[in-house]
This record gives C-alpha cells, sequence and structure tokens, in this order.
DNA sequence: GAGCCGATATTCT
DNA sequence: GAATATCGGCTCC
C-alpha cells in the first residue's frame, strides 16, 4: 500500500476507489469506502501546495500515507491522502464515501439519517475527523485513522469542483460500481 | 431536483 | 480585504 501510495496523485487516485478508510476515534469505530476523490499536486494551481509548504499544509509535503486534514470556508473539515515520494506535496482528497460500519455514531455527528458522506465535509464528520487527526499516518496499525487497501472500484474521471484554477485537469474520479450494502442513503438510480 | 446565498477561519495579496 | 478543495436551508421550477 506503501508503495501504492508513492506513485503520482493523478495515477494513485483512481486506485483509492474501494479502498476502505477507518476510524477509531471517541471509542467509536465508523469505517466508510471510498467512491469519490480527487487529486492535486505541487505543480497544480488549484493545490494548497501550489505556493510551497506552509502551517496549514505542512503534512500534505509528508511522507505518502499521511493523513492531511484541512478546514475548508472555515467551517468544514477535510481529509486528503499524501502521494509521491515524500516532499512532493501532492495528495488525494477524499471527496465521498459510503458508511460501512458505525452507522449509528456517523449518524448522530452527523445529526441526520441520510448523506452521511456524500461530500469532503460531510465525510469527515462522519468519521470524526477533525484537524486535531492531521499528519497521522494512515497506514501505522496505531494510528486511530488508517486505510485499508480494497477491492479496486470502476470510476470515471472527470473535472473538478470547488476551484478556479487547472479547471480543465480531469483530476476527479468517481466510482461507478455500486457499494452499497446497507440501503437508504444511497439514492440508486437504477437505470435510464 | 436545480440554483442561489450566508456562515465562518485560514491564507494570500 | 478578497478568496476559498463546502454545507444546509431556502426559493423556484
Amino acid at each position: 500500500m506503501r508503495a501504492v501510495l508513492g506513485g503520482s496523485a493523478p495515477e494513485v487516485a483512481p486506485r483509492l476507489l474501494g479502498a476502505r478508510i477507518t476510524a477509531s476515534i471517541a471509542g467509536e469505530d465508523v469505517s466508510a469506502v471510498i467512491t469519490e476523490v480527487e487529486a492535486y499536486t505541487e505543480d497544480d494551481p488549484a493545490s494548497h501546495s501550489r505556493s510551497g509548504p506552509n502551517r496549514r499544509n505542512a503534512s500534505m509535503f509528508s511522507d505518502p500515507g499521511t493523513l492531511y486534514v484541512y478546514r475548508a470556508y472555515g467551517i468544514h473539515w477535510c481529509a486528503n491522502v499524501v502521494t509521491g515520494p515524500g516532499g512532493e506535496g501532492s495528495a488525494i482528497l477524499i471527496r465521498a464515501g459510503e458508511i460501512l460500519a458505525g452507522r449509528e455514531a456517523a449518524i448522530r455527528r452527523r445529526g441526520r439519517g441520510d448523506h452521511l458522506a456524500d461530500g469532503p465535509g460531510k465525510l469527515a464528520q462522519a468519521l470524526g475527523i477533525t484537524g486535531d487527526h492531521d499528519g497521522l499516518d494512515l497506514l501505522d496499525p496505531r494510528s486511530p485513522i488508517r486505510l485499508h487497501p480494497g477491492p479496486s472500484l470502476a470510476g470515471t474521471a472527470t473535472v473538478r469542483v470547488g476551484i478556479t484554477r487547472a479547471v480543465d485537469r480531469r483530476w476527479r474520479w468517481v466510482a461507478t460500481q455500486p457499494v452499497t450494502s446497507q440501503d437508504s442513503e444511497a439514492e440508486r438510480h437504477d437505470d435510464d
């Protein structure tokens, strides 16, 4: 896994579709399957690392497998997986997932029973991830937040959202295979 | 269902 | 002072 994450972000991102992220925080275990990701590199006008290391993005320049957490719009937390050789400043934003375990805790944290992790801020909130966890090693068994390889899901590459620069790079990947074992929350759209 | 808008902290100009 | 890797609530189809 560490070797996989050592690749460039746009290379690694689609391979994270289907991977599992687990968080044991405040005595509650919540896990989710990653269904949507975005790649950011240092050589990327839309990336936090574009202007070099800062106090906020320091962990983005750490080793692959490091968790980078930042606050978006002053309100939400967003979780990223650092990729590339250490010091490169590239990472993959986990944009969405589907809750596998710890659904009750996720619902309590979200304050609602639907849309538990269908956005970066929501996923972080459902898992209990905050700035406190910035810099953790996702591959260390002692870490409260961990990333596990899973069956790679088929995905579609599209353009990233919420950015104004380099909008033409198709560095967002959305899983096209359904992974829902639970029902309700995933509105599936059977066929058309 | 799609589209506008306010909330709020950190960073850069 | 402006912009931002968002969300939820509100309108208006």
